[in-house]
DNA sequence: CCGCATCCAAGCGGATACTG
DNA sequence: CAGTATCCGCTTGGATGCGG
């Protein structure tokens, strides 16, 4: 391993392959992750009520996205040993500073989503025409 | 722009299956597309100066996220017709848009490294002391 | 109600070889 | 040098069924 930590470029630089921020980065790319962290901004959540606040994610990913954000100290769940068993997860501190960088980046998704649309169309004009997922004249 | 900042519907916009930037999180959320547009962030570069500032990135990743980012309309691609060809790659103005909130989480995976490492290992710890790749006792 | 385990399909992503 | 095309493993991720 070259990682030479006193060079003020490569420090911390994900753009070095055994980097550990390339692992985050790979998290927080998770296509859940971002929304599941989004929902739990308004305070505490049961884990039905997340499957219904993100719409699509099923329980499977559900369970992972949220395990893997507990593991890396980004939510916090407590479990409520009631007779039908509660759980509600919450963001941490860290969960929350997260949540900043998450929330500009779906504003920046919002902000662009006609732009990068319309870019789209004009790519595909001027390249190939049917690239569409309905195969005509195959 | 259709964009309307007043509408309450876009807040949760991305929490709608149907929605488009889900598409865009998603591109986005690509583990390379973060650091290609950072990469191209100091200006113009060729195709191998980008496979060698991201390290560990194959050709066809490359490529593919390259044609994709063009696609989408943040990075310009310019042949140059020379006798051994010459392609460069270059941020649009909207690719300039999304380094902003992208460097932000880069930033923030550099911060928050050593805190969320710190917090796996205790996870690991409390809950399953061999979550090793090598299976032992399975 | 919460979530784990399994099965299984699909797509991601890497290695290689070849073209212009 | 830049890029395409192919093969292929492996992970992702959904559907289902079971357990606390």
């Amino acid at each position: 391993m070259v990682t030479n930590p006193a060079d003020p470029v490569l420090r911390g630089s994900p753009y070095r392959a055994d980097c550990p921020t390339r692992h985050i980065l790979d998290r927080i790319g998770d296509r859940w992750t971002v929304l599941i962290v989004g929902a739990l901004w308004d305070g505490t959540a049961r884990f039905s009520e997340l499957r219904r606040r993100v719409e699509g994610v099923s329980q499977k990913m559900l369970t992972q996205t949220l395990r893997a954000l507990e593991r890396d100290g980004l939510v916090r769940r407590t479990v409520h040993p009631e007779v039908p068993v509660r759980v509600e997860y919450a963001l941490t501190e860290a969960g929350r500073t997260l949540h900043e960088p998450l929330r500009a980046l779906q504003q920046w998704a919002i902000a662009h989503v006609g732009e990068v649309a319309a870019s789209q169309e004009a790519y595909d004009r001027a390249n190939r025409p049917a690239p569409a997922p309905t195969e005509r004249g195959a």
